[in-house]
RNA sequence: GGUCGGGUAGCUCAGCUGGAUAGAGCAACAGCCUUCUAAGCUGUGGGUCAAGGGUUCGAAUCCCUUCUCGAUCACCA
């Protein structure tokens, strides 16, 4: 039997498997074969067994039919301790693995405290992760929790794959749209401010931009009614040609206007510093735009003299993307302004300068697709050596039932509001079960808490990334069946059972009796425990949170079930109670790792 | 029109590096709390995996065609 438990794990189980499969095909056939022709999965839980090889790639070699091939192997199979029994279905030889070494497995995970992440060590490649990019002029929305989300998710399963991660934020603090706000303010606020309205810095902003809007809206129709052209009407409306002088002497660095846009952005910053931190985001590093568009001309017009770019006959400049099948993309305008594009390079700049990035990926909703397209084309070009490769984490929208969010039409969910919502219900959620009783307000408030926003979180995260959702509000706030709550639930209920465990005077031990006789639900339950690493592994590699979220609800569900059907406390073979307290705690931790990796924490009761 | 994504149960979603009878949750119906937290567990019903063709021992998965929904192709960001 083997000691040392740190070794192994679930690869080299699978492996030690392969290469027995190897020999026995050796051994039946004369033939030795390629370990990727043996294919190993989990057994179907509809069938007896734990693993599954498929002898379909063998029929050649044995030139017999599938059933007569699978039990050879089998028979063959049965000389090696790993394996217990087997049984034939169709092409199926289904493996059911010795228990001891499931229990040998399983104390191997118990005695690795991080179980399913890589350290990070100062060899690791450094990965720029940029998310959230709000503008200042209206407050977060649900489609802003979607990005904020996967990209807090996104940089801690990286971390969690051996990452050096530095989360990064792009905040778009100039141009004609922060203007509009700031002209409304000053025209209709009365010197309104966040402490005299009572109302949060970003929506007190984002209440001017709107009303900007209406009273824009407002004049062109008069101005249409006195007999201009749609067009003509929008383009003169006299608030619009303030706001554009507005920009002009911002750009010149016009003192007053200057510290009018200081003060409502930093109304707006403290706004969303409270979103923020109530959705348990965060960043390392965060750039403005009002700092980062320079260097971006510069840097565009340092392509320039290199040739990378060309300047037309009205001054304006260019790149010509033809040899990547694209189009010409302007870069920056004839009167010297820069674009998108242009600031997206500046910041792009800087952060050259600061780290020595490996990677970059930016979270950015999928209708922007073309522009990271360009922009690694043109980062290559530039000279930036993780431009080509640079990921843009493209995420689908967020659909209501009415259709899309559109700010004008006042159909956008506030991000602020929904989270009230959602610890509202769970709140009252948990008062009618009154699981909480006996606990001080603050308690139960930070429960609640935890559930609502857990609930959210997780209704976002377990979906494909790439795919758009359909949120209703009325039906999406869930705490039942696959839902944030049910599997935070889990936790509770197990660290429940250790708390009585611990109260009854049961101290745990490091390790299992590994000769301890498991039922298949145990030993399907560590199987699944044992996969954790790869799941983390695939999340990383593939950029995909969802992944996390199903492993963990299947685990959950399959833990749910063990503990309905097996009593822990109550079971009278000592070392059984304790493998299950183990196995229930191991559980626990990997639910609560698995469910940070999501920025969802878990509650110890609820 | 070009490019890129989607289309799986009434609804929301898994499954997609090809494997067994396509899975969950919600909603509906039927059960399970004097027993470790019932935010739980068990069961029933519900499918032409958009359509057609191809590759193969085997296709929801890979390839082609068609239909359909969305995004994008801006001197907006």
């Amino acid at each position: 039997m083997r000691n040392i438990f740190s070794e192994y794990n679930y690869c080299v189980m699978i492996n030690e498997l392969t290469q027995a499969v190897i020999a026995a095909i050796d051994k039946l056939y004369g033939q030795s074969v390629d370990s990727k022709m043996v294919q190993i999965s989990a057994t179907k839980k509809e069938f007896e067994g734990d693993l599954t090889l498929v002898v379909f790639p063998f029929l050649k070699i044995s030139k017999k039919g599938p059933e007569d091939t699978a039990k050879e192997i089998g028979e063959a199979l049965t000389d090696s301790p790993m394996v217990a029994k087997f049984n034939v279905i169709k092409g199926f030889l289904n493996l059911s693995i010795a228990k001891n070494y499931w229990l040998n497995l399983f104390n191997g995970i118990l005695a690795d405290d991080a179980f399913g992440t890589k350290p990070v060590t100062e060899n690791s490649p450094l990965y720029m992760v940029e998310y959230s990019s709000p503008n200042t002029n209206k407050p977060l929305h649900l489609g802003h929790i979607r990005n904020n989300l996967l990209g807090y998710s996104l940089c801690k399963v990286l971390e969690a794959n051996g990452y050096k991660v530095v989360k990064t934020n792009i905040v778009n603090d100039r141009g004609i749209h922060i203007c509009k706000s700031m002209l409304a303010w000053q025209k209709f606020g009365n010197g309104e401010t966040p402490e005299s309205s009572g109302k949060k810095g970003d929506h007190l902003v984002g209440d001017y931009y709107v009303k900007f809007d209406v009273e824009y809206k407002a004049q062109v129709k008069d101005l249409m009614a006195q007999g201009k052209s749609e067009e003509e009407a929008k383009k003169e409306a006299p608030l619009l040609l303030e706001a554009q002088s507005m920009l002009k002497k911002w750009e010149d660095g016009d003192k007053e206007v200057r510290e009018l846009w200081n003060m409502m952005n930093q109304w707006v910053y403290s706004g969303f510093d409270e979103t923020y931190k109530r959705l348990g985001v965060g960043f390392d590093k965060i750039y403005y735009e009002s700092t980062t568009y320079l260097d971006g001309k510069a840097k565009v017009n340092e392509g320039l003299e290199k040739g990378v770019f060309y300047k037309r006959e009205d001054g304006s400049v260019w790149a010509d993307l033809a040899e990547n099948g694209l189009d010409e993309k302007l870069l920056l305008r004839a009167d010297g302004t820069s674009v998108y594009m242009t600031q997206d390079i500046g910041t792009a700049t800087q952060r050259f300068n600061e780290y020595a990035i490996d990677k970059m990926i930016y979270v950015v909703g999928n209708e922007q697709n073309y522009h990271f397209q360009v922009l690694s084309i043109l980062l290559d070009r530039l000279g930036f050596s993780w431009g080509k490769d640079l990921v843009h984490f493209s995420y689908g929208m967020v659909e209501l039932p009415e259709g899309k969010m559109k700010s004008r039409e006042g159909t956008v969910v506030d991000a602020d509001d929904l989270m009230d919502e959602m610890v509202g219900t769970a709140k009252e959620v948990s008062q009618e079960l009154g699981k909480l009783d006996g606990l001080s307000e603050a308690e139960i408030d930070n429960i609640a808490r935890i559930c609502g926003l857990g609930a959210l979180k997780y209704f976002i995260l377990k979906v494909d990334p790439r795919k758009n959702m359909l949120f209703n509000p009325k039906e999406s706030i869930d705490f039942n069946g696959n839902t944030g709550p049910f599997i935070q639930y889990t936790h509770a209920r197990i660290c429940s059972v250790l708390r009585k465990a611990a109260e009854a005077g049961i101290n745990l031990p490091d390790a299992a009796d590994e000769g301890l006789t498991l039922s298949d639900v145990e030993s399907n339950l560590i199987q699944n425990l044992a996969n954790f690493p790869t799941v983390v592994a695939q999340a990383g590699a593939e950029y995909s949170p969802a992944l996390i979220a199903n492993y963990v609800y299947e685990l959950v569900k399959q833990y749910n079930s063990f503990y309905h059907d097996f009593s822990i406390l109550k079971e009278e073979n000592e070392a059984l109670k304790v493998f299950r307290l183990l196995l229930s705690k191991k559980i626990a931790a990997v639910i609560k790792t698995g469910m940070s990796l999501l920025g969802i924490e878990v509650p110890e009761r609820m």
